[in-house]
DNA sequence: TCAGTATTATACGCATACGTAATATACGCG
DNA sequence: CGCGTATATTACGTATGCGTATAATACTGA
């Protein structure tokens, strides 16, 4: 039956409940300390390979940038999926660490668009390279079929919580 | 042989790449916008239980004392994840919003042992029907099955980044 | 005993992210 | 044209996390 199929694959709340306290099986844990550690494991890589001024927090915006230079602030903080008010100090220590630079835009004086440096723009596949080593360091032990579900299900998630920040 | 079913089994770094640039195919990029989203959900949840004065960082400091009362900080900071300098902070939060108490330990004068207050011990079972609430709505549409393989995929990473910081 | 080392917690500076408020500019409608 | 609204960006305060340095205390071995 429709029903017994929606049963068994609904959420069982014995599965995501942190009511035993073990951080171990609670879920928000899990997310929030691999995130946290992802990043350090990132910034480590770029220190090692001598390019420390590059920030794990840059990569949204530089992927963006070099995909499509020249974007206004807002649009490349939705892309990066970062608040504007949280672009302001990301551009300025970008701008800081010789990445990007702020231009005025001519066709509307309320816009700056933001374009990357020489050198940010030289260092594309010298990140690119970090990033994917790193995470295959990170991944390391997952297989392949492993990871596109992590894939799969972290972009159900993300879409879940837009959501929840949307109807709020 | 154990050689085919080794590279049948390893990380295809295809799967990991960030080359093409598309943040929804970025593991890192996920992850962390995943972890960020959900902190901002459990932020609301807390608020709309009227309990905003529990914040999500909270939440490992909190589990570990409801199991165990009276730890050290270098032990709640080790259970929760989080350095010790990251703990002061914390703490003086977390004393500030009326949940916790240091106390010296006579036996060792070095050492602050940390209580629940009245209020924190209180709040225990609100707290944790909120984050299981909000659990089941960021995941839902996630099956059971698939959250025990989000879980194991995570933890298995977790361990990977922990190594990283030990090996560094 | 006491000199050297280890442990515990904190202090401080920085990075990263958010929300709210303010400012400057653009746009639409009468 | 000009007034009210909308948009783009910044400013400011706060939270959360790390690393390094420091202070106080404890431990250990000669």
């Amino acid at each position: 039956m429709a029903t017994e199929q929606a049963a068994k694959d609904a959420v069982n709340p014995a599965a995501v409940s942190c009511a035993d306290i073990d951080p171990g099986e609670c879920p928000y844990y899990l997310i929030t300390r691999v995130s946290l550690g992802a990043t350090a494991a990132m910034k480590r890589g770029f220190a090692e390979a001598g390019i420390g001024f590059v920030r794990p927090a840059y990569l949204g915006s530089l992927m963006s940038l070099w995909r499509e230079d020249g974007l206004r602030v807002i649009d490349l903080g939705r892309r990066a999926g970062l608040e504007p008010s949280t672009m302001t100090g990301l551009l300025d220590r970008m701008e800081r660490d010789g990445l990007v630079e702020r231009r005025p835009d001519p066709a509307d004086r309320r816009v700056l668009k933001i374009f990357l440096t020489e050198t940010g723009a030289r260092i594309r596949q010298t990140v690119i390279g970090i990033v994917d080593g790193t995470l295959l360091r990170v991944l390391s032990g997952v297989g392949r079929g492993e990871i596109d579900t992590l894939k799969e299900l972290l972009r159900k998630v993300l879409v879940n919580v837009r959501e929840e920040r949307v109807e709020g």
